[in-house]
DNA sequence: TCACTTGCTGACTTGCCGGTCAGTAAGTAT
DNA sequence: ATACTTACTGACCGGCAAGTCAGCAAGTGA
């Protein structure tokens, strides 16, 4: 016995407070988590996580941060690089990212951004550079292509490749406000990738 | 001089109270925002506003019902009324009010039920009833007469009024955190109108 | 095994903010 | 005028949660 009261795990602390928090975060939201409730998921002390972090607020853009980083850079490449009719891979590849999304931690973070995003410019600037512009972006050069190859007529759809992603919004914010009443987000989205194609096949 | 200090206005204090609310909640969220500044605004003190609010959450569902309620049953009532050609209402008043909803007091409530729907949950019930079902419901009955009438095909639409609204969301969205980015709001509502009549039209 | 470094703990401090209430003065009735 | 009601004020209280720090003990190396 003599359980060591606890072991020193330097390197892994920081991961394991900022998923502690992620989760938290998700169930809360920011400012109705206390420090000390993520500490304990974390099975650490308050004092710890403020070795590791300075402020509640850095805390925050941590866990921000981890879990952007990761999921952009895959959609932009496979954009780029698919050898795929462009209608094939909206219907493919692109339909299952979309569905995918209101049921994972981007969607956590939407609604952090949403509720707390004033009070972190400089978070929401990150924010925006290293994922929303980046994906924007990606999609109008794939458009464009489908374009240039004569898959696709030229629309507004090129300057506007939010008009993608919209049905995707509602469905992250409907899952967070009513859970509990059905809408099939699925099919939801993937109608409008129909409607879509409609509008801009050639 | 001898200007009174204050002046008694039972009648209309609630509503200057619950004002002063809508305007700090929009700027700084609801957790954010002291009751104090709250009664500042107002031109009243804090104790007063007790007088009338029972309590800050009291306070905030004050405040999103006095939004809501008027707004709704307008779109309703048009959507029912209207002898135009649905094409043309779709166009025409339905678009407007579409393009409206990003600038307006709706916008606000959003971000709040957003924010904070979690921990209000009769506050969230109350707006589905009397705001999203009722609005929902009316826009499925439209585009049901559209089909009635051989104006429109038969679409997955029906079921998915929600996929008229998803630009409208996405433009919310924008505005509350990228308002500095341009986006043309107006822009990308009227592509996406063109877009659903495109994929409806019989 | 003993001296030493440092990751870690948890009781404490501090300041803020929701909510209270004893007192004050604006309005009213007589 | 004068007595009375009540809308309104603002100083105060209590609790809560962010952030601190003196001390403790897990690991390390000789």
């Amino acid at each position: 016995m003599a359980q060591p009261r606890y072991q020193r795990r330097k390197e892994e602390r920081p991961q394991e407070i900022t998923e502690a928090a992620f989760q938290a975060f998700a169930e809360k939201g920011y400012a109705a988590t206390r420090v000390e409730e993520v500490a304990q998921r974390a099975g650490v002390s308050k004092g710890l996580l403020y070795l590791y972090f300075k402020t509640k607020e850095e805390l925050f853009k941590a866990v921000i941060k981890s879990v952007v980083i990761r999921r952009v850079d895959a959609l932009v490449a496979a954009l780029e690089k698919t050898e795929l009719s462009s209608e094939d891979f909206l219907r493919g590849p692109l339909l299952e990212f979309m569905k995918s999304v209101p049921g994972s931690p981007v969607a956590v973070v939407i609604r952090l951004m949403i509720s707390e995003g004033h009070r972190h410019p400089d978070l929401v600037d990150y924010y925006w550079e290293n994922v929303v512009s980046k994906g924007l972006a990606a999609i109008s050069r794939f458009i464009d292509r489908g374009v240039q190859r004569g898959e696709f007529r030229a629309t507004a759809v090129s300057e506007l490749p939010q008009l993608l992603l919209a049905p995707v919004m509602l469905a992250v914010i409907w899952r967070i406000l009513f859970a509990r009443r059905v809408l099939d987000t699925n099919k939801l989205i993937a109608t409008h990738i129909d409607m879509i194609l409609a509008y801009i096949k050639a």
